[in-house]
This record gives structure tokens, C-alpha cells and sequence, in this order.
RNA sequence: GAUCCCGUAGCUCAGCCGGUAGAGCAUUUGACUUUUAAUCAAAGGGUCACAGGUUCGAAUCCUGUCGGGAUCACCA
């Protein structure tokens, strides 16, 4: 970054010499932490001090009250900022080195746990060692409790920008954004003991594949140099995963980071992550049912209640969930039958309700557009929508009893999409027409259109059992979860167009 | 890609009917051995995002560029 620097920076690194002349080395090896800030803070009891007659906590400064003769630190770990208590009389070697240290730094304090007068259980430091000195300024972030217990917060590190570009100040600074993250990391780590629990493996597939597929979009093009062949980033994992259960396993699943290189806002962000998973000898029914499961207990085990409030909306994820076909959908929100309607009475009737479509588009665009339009926003409460017209889904196998429909529902919250699944289309006739009629759309000018996948077809030919397949969204859910609406906030670094100098 | 808003000290922001840059916190110096937005006294700190233009004079008005945010479009 900026080779320019502050007085502040200026001043950090004289205090650095200061130190090293004194014999103090800035920058050791290792300290000896027994306790988390959060185990003190809980655990301590006056009436029995002696469990913490001895403890050595380690932190980040973040601010400092020098009182002359007597210093008050608050120091941050990973579990919350405690309070240490620094004496004159009881660090000879140490106490003017304290003028040296600033907010930022990171010391280790050994001592014991106290109440002080005000009421704060706080650590009295019985030696002081720098583990780090901090070179950079951060941001001063102050704190008041009122009388009401609220936390009143002065001078917050604010700027998104700065926030995403450093997101590590981010984490120091904004101790609720590490909630946040803690929160990701047990969704998903729920997600796969629940599935290892039904003996479901995880598997890792291609990043880097020759022909991306499993959904409509746009890809990232790199170069393999050694075999002077064009890669793509994957934009979904379907395809391999259905050779994997193919070649035997029963139940797949993968945690991927996908790339689409397509537009970025508050929902999109270039690599996103996805879970698919697919089970043999399953339909689509067993799929919502298992869906359904996963994300109550989920969401229970992670807020401790089945409600949710996201975007000024009350939402309960206690299964069961609506299902709603997608026809009757319409029929609801627009009061019009649009089932087994062609292109051009599609076209009125987006017109006799307001919707503007392109005179070229097709039927799928044009129900795709009534339904973003006039029903998506309905779908608040968790909502299976289900039996999608088979031109929207050419990897999802024909309904079982209606014509022109595949097995296929996708679960929407808060307006939202949340997770797709199917019944696998696994007849090899069937898939590799529906392929081809997606290299005409192609051909036609359909960048989004999929590619046909020889191998891919393959596979199917030598035989994949009746499969159930899905896919949910880990960023969407995390946000839901933890009531975020903006994926940046949920990723730790979105992607952000580059500083120029 | 379109439209609107924003960019001033390390952080949060004020100044914007043009007249040489302000506050609080942070920093420095001094006082203070239970403070907690610690307090008290003093001091230092700025290419006002960047580049042009108008003007005697621009942080302020105009144009462009860069970066960000919001909305829309695109995107399952």
C-alpha cells in the first residue's frame, strides 16, 4: 500500500527501536496462554478467587488508560476483550516499557483474576510480554454501556470499502463480523456431519474442467500451458458428482467454490459456494423432505430457534414446508392459467399483467420473468415450488404423471432461492436430446446454453440408478441465518475491483 | 451497463450560496497507583481521491478519470 507514512506509523516504529534497545524483543517465538478472555470473564467467582490465582492470557491491545504510576488495558482474543491491570510497584523491569506499547500491539500478561473496584473481572499482571508490536494505526473504536445495558458505539470503523479491502482490521475492530464467520463455519460443518451421519462421502471434483456444465452461465477461461488447452472454472460440480454415483457410491456430496463470471451485487459475488449432493434410489419427494430436515435443525441448532428475522420479515423454518406447484403459483399471484400455453399467448398474457418481455423471448424467459416479477416476493415463508416446465431444467428427469413438467422444486425464502434439486434425469436418450437441443439454443446465440458433454453422456449410457439430487446456496443461507443481506457480509474477502496507484 | 449518492487528519465526521482547512477520538509532552468513551493542561498532524477548467482567488462551481455505496438491468 501507501509507502507514505503517518506521524502515528513514524512514531510506531521509533517505539520499536526504543524497545529493541531496551533489550525487548518485539517479535518472540511463542507464549504460554492458558485461559481465554471468555473463560475468565464467565467463570469467575468472588467468592473463589483461588481458581484463577494463576492465569496467562494473550491479546491485542485496544485501548489504554495510563493512570501515572498504575495502567488499565483492555486486551482482545479470539473469544472476547478482557481487562488487565497493570502496577507500578509490581513490574519493575517492565512498567516503562508500557509507554512504548500502543493499541494494536499483541502482549501476553500473566497474573490472576480480580474484581476491581467499578466491578469489571479483570487480570492483575504480575509480568508483561510483548509478543508483537503493531506498526500500523487501527481505527479507535470506543464502547459505552448505558444505563439501559446498550451498547453505545463511538467512532465505528465504518467505511465498506476499507472494512472489505482489510478485512483483517475488520475482524479486530468489529468483534460482531467474527460472529458472523464463526456462524459459517458451523452451518457448514453441521451440513456435513448430517451427511456423513447417513454415511453420504465427501468427495472433491474438478475446478479446473475441460467442459463446464451442471448450469446456465457464463464461465472464467484460463489456460493449461502443458497441454496447450483452454480450462474453465467450474460453475457448478453436477456433472462429476452424478459419474461418481455412476461409478457406485450411493450418496455424494461437495462443498464447492463455484465461479460465475457474471454480474456482482448484493447477491451475487463472482466465486460463490454451493452444496450439491446426490443420493441413489431417491426422488425429488425424499429430496424436500430431507431438505426440509436439514435446514430446521440447522437453523435450530445454529440460532437455537426455528425463527428467523431477515429484511423485516419474520420467518419460522420449522418443517414442514409449503410446496406449491409452480402452475398453481401462477395462478395465484397473477389469476391466469398458464399451463401448456405457447409462446404467443405467453406473450399476452405477460402483457395483460404488466410484465415487459422481449418480443424474442422464449416461453421459458417469458414464465421465468412473470414468475421473478409477480410471484417471487410472495414466497416469504420457506416454500417448495415444485414441477417446473421441462425447458427450464434439461438435466432434471419428465414428470411422473404430467406432461411437460420435470420432477424439480426449488426452495425460496424471504423472495428468495435458496436450493434446486431433482429427480436426476438418468434415461441417456432423453438427457443427450435435451443437450442437444441446448447446443442449438447455442448455436442461436444462447451464451448461457449448456455445453454437450460426450463423457458425460457416457456415463449415463453405462447406467445411473433413479438419483436425487441438490444444491443449496451456502452464502444465501449463511445470510439468512445470521440475518446479513449483503453477501459481501458473509464472505470474508468479496471480490472488489483492484486499487490502482 | 444505466442512474443517483459519496470520497476532507490514523478513525468518525463538520466545513460546500468561492476568500489560505475544523471538532472529537487517536498521537506527542506533563500530572495522576482501581480506571473504563478515564480526567486535566499543552503540542504536533492534511497533495481536501486524481486531472483539467472557470476565477484575482477553488475543499467549495463545471468537466473528465479512479474507487466505493445504493437502486435498476443482467444473472437461476
Amino acid at each position: 500500500m501507501s509507502e507514505l507514512k503517518n506521524d502515528q506509523e513514524l512514531r510506531r516504529e521509533e517505539e520499536l527501536e526504543l524497545l529493541e534497545q531496551a533489550g525487548v524483543n518485539a517479535y518472540p517465538y511463542s507464549f504460554n496462554k492458558t485461559h481465554d478472555a471468555i473463560n475468565i470473564l464467565n467463570n469467575y467467582k468472588d467468592e473463589a478467587p483461588e481458581e484463577f490465582a494463576s492465569v496467562a492470557v494473550a491479546g491485542r491491545i485496544m485501548s489504554i488508560r495510563r493512570m501515572g504510576k498504575a495502567s488499565f488495558f483492555h486486551i482482545s482474543d479470539q473469544t472476547g476483550k478482557i481487562q488487565v491491570y497493570l502496577k507500578k510497584d509490581e513490574l519493575p523491569e517492565f512498567y516503562e516499557n508500557l509507554k512504548l506499547l500502543d493499541i494494536g500491539d499483541i502482549i501476553g500478561i500473566e497474573g490472576y483474576g480480580f474484581r476491581t473496584k467499578t466491578g469489571e473481572v479483570s487480570v492483575h499482571a504480575k509480568s508483561v510480554a510483548l509478543l508483537c508490536k503493531s506498526l500500523r494505526s487501527l481505527p479507535v473504536v470506543k464502547e459505552e454501556i448505558d444505563e439501559q445495558g446498550n451498547k453505545i458505539v463511538y467512532d465505528a470503523f465504518a467505511d465498506k470499502e476499507l472494512r472489505y479491502r482489510r478485512r483483517y482490521v475488520d475482524l479486530i475492530v468489529n468483534p460482531e463480523v467474527k460472529k458472523t464467520f464463526f456462524k459459517r463455519s458451523k452451518i457448514i460443518s453441521f451440513m456435513r456431519n448430517y451427511f456423513e451421519a447417513q454415511g453420504w462421502l465427501e468427495v472433491e471434483t474438478p475446478i479446473l474442467q475441460p467442459i463446464y456444465g451442471g448450469a446456465s452461465a457464463r464461465p472464467f477461461i484460463t489456460h493449461h500451458n502443458a497441454l496447450d488447452i483452454p480450462l474453465y472454472l467450474r460453475i457448478a460440480d453436477e456433472l462429476y458428482l452424478k459419474r461418481l454415483i455412476v461409478g457406485g457410491f450411493e450418496g455424494v456430496f461437495e462443498i464447492s467454490k463455484n465461479f460465475r463470471n457474471e454480474g456482482m451485487d448484493k447477491t451475487h459475488n463472482p466465486e460463490f459456494t454451493a452444496m450439491e449432493i446426490y443420493v441413489a434410489y431417491k426422488d425429488y419427494n425424499w429430496m424436500m423432505e430431507m431438505t426440509e430436515d436439514l435446514i430446521s435443525n440447522l437453523a435450530f441448532t445454529i440460532n437455537g430457534t426455528h425463527e428467523v428475522e431477515y429484511d423485516g420479515h419474520n420467518i419460522s423454518l420449522q418443517k414442514p414446508f409449503r410446496r406449491a406447484k409452480m402452475f398453481d403459483l401462477f395462478k395465484e399471484y397473477t389469476g391466469l392459467d398458464l399451463k401448456g400455453k405457447n409462446r404467443v399467448e405467453l406473450i399476452a398474457a405477460a402483457k395483460s399483467i404488466n410484465v415487459e418481455v422481449e418480443a424474442n423471448a422464449s416461453s421459458m424467459k417469458i414464465l421465468d420473468e412473470i414468475f421473478g416479477a409477480k410471484v417471487e416476493h410472495h414466497l416469504i415463508q420457506p416454500t417448495f415450488v415444485i414441477d417446473y416446465p421441462l425447458e427450464m431444467s434439461p438435466l432434471a428427469k419428465k414428470h411422473r404423471n404430467e406432461d411437460g413438467l420435470v420432477e424439480r422444486f426449488e426452495l425460496f425464502v424471504c423472495g428468495k432461492e435458496l436450493a434446486n434439486a431433482f429427480s436426476e434425469l438418468n434415461d441417456p436418450r432423453d438427457q443427450r436430446q435435451r443437450l442437444e437441443e441446448q447446443a442449438l439454443n447455442r448455436a442461436a446465440g444462447d451464451e448461457e446454453a449448456m455445453i454437450l458433454d460426450e463423457d458425460f453422456l457416457y456415463a449415463l449410457e453405462v447406467g445411473m440408478p433413479p438419483t436425487a439430487g441438490l444444491g443449496i446456496g451456502i452464502d444465501r443461507l449463511v445470510m439468512m441465518l445470521t440475518g446479513e443481506t449483503s453477501i459481501r457480509d458473509v464472505l470474508f474477502f468479496p471480490q472488489m475491483r483492484p486499487e490502482k496507484k
